[in-house]
DNA sequence: GTGGTCTAGACCACG
DNA sequence: GTGGTCTAGACCACT
């Protein structure tokens, strides 16, 4: 089971708004591995996008470990998906690093961030 | 006394890096109230960079509130950047809480997050 | 006594892989003269790979002389192997000329490919 | 000064031969750390082939570190092409070791590969 | 002018 | 049917 939407108006790229999808959707464990992606020309359906924008996406996607394409036979999530989820953890941390270290030049306190960060979990 | 530093490699667009830099240092205090902002010419000849280029991200620094400009004689810093602080700090907050959320989503614990955090007061 | 294998994820063609996998039984004295092949429909039921693909590597090892086909008898490795190892053999070697030629003008020593040969050897 | 040569009728993939054809230039030094490459549109014109097949070849450059794109300003080579060079040297000494591999198990021997070798160093 | 993205439509090899 | 490559032509933001 997988739901892939995209914002034809946002100024973030297509493909990559397709990348992102499909990357949360693995890594929430949504996609399971080895499970199949919906064809190109499907999915360019379904969303009513040019069938080389989801190829871009998907040639990223390979790019990325996150997923195998068979040629004649279709895209697939990758059948380990440890690393990806790895990687994709470190990145969030690095970023919410990357954001308090800012916070903290911009004179906000770590009570703040941290009282923010509460909230999510209550 | 001011510190603007673009990087003409980086795919961020160029205005939006002097935008920024700006935005920070008056932030973090390194530019006072009323100070002024060194001219397109000297900035243009200091970076290298287009005048077009600095005159496009003044105009936005204007349209933001954080700068104002006195025909034929410069741009300052406004006034009064309580509001700019403020803005500044929701933003940020707001974004470590977009973050936190993919974050919690993803699987990662609350615990992981805030020793991230702690670090950087350490 | 054979060993086929594929790998359907990689991006070489399956007809091929099994191409050389045979090719290289055959050079490398795991196949012998006039052994059968294992028939299409067997091969095609262990390797869960449609016939059609089997049938296309049996041609392909047919018409490189590497095998021969009776009617209704299934495939067999070739009486005489001497001008197939002679062609293999011709084959690396040239590619190795080829690969030492890069090697060359990227500036990497003589030293450098002996040694790593050197160390096959061993 | 750049040779930027295609063979629109070879099987390999028109990219791929664009994205070789630069990296040896810069691995052999016949082109210089930072020195803009020719604009997409203009080699596009001079090879006669579409400009979106050589933005895919300099995107894959770029994504190898091979080259930098400033979007408005052109494409350049990096500024630091030690890791490439490296890389390529160990890719290029890996293919050789991998087909020398190849060849012990053919039963060709270490002189022959050897003599094969020293022929281009004479 | 530049690189980057997107659409439309075509052809290919593979299974 | 599938993914992969290519062409033609268009639009965008940035310099």
């Amino acid at each position: 089971m997988y739901r892939i939407i995209v914002d034809v108006k946002s100024r973030k790229p297509i493909y990559e708004q397709l990348v992102e999808s499909v990357k949360t959707s693995v890594v929430k464990g949504f996609m399971k591995p080895d499970e199949p992606l919906p064809s190109v020309r499907q999915l360019a359906g379904e969303l009513a996008i040019n069938p080389n924008t989801i190829q871009k996406a998907y040639a990223e996607l390979e790019r990325q470990g996150i997923v195998y394409s068979v040629p004649g036979k279709g895209s697939f999530v990758s059948s380990d998906i440890k690393e990806v989820k790895d990687a994709h953890k470190n990145e969030i941390l690095s970023q919410i690093e990357e954001l308090a270290e800012h916070a903290r030049e911009g004179g906000i306190s770590k009570e703040e961030i941290i009282d923010t960060i509460n909230k999510l979990w209550r």
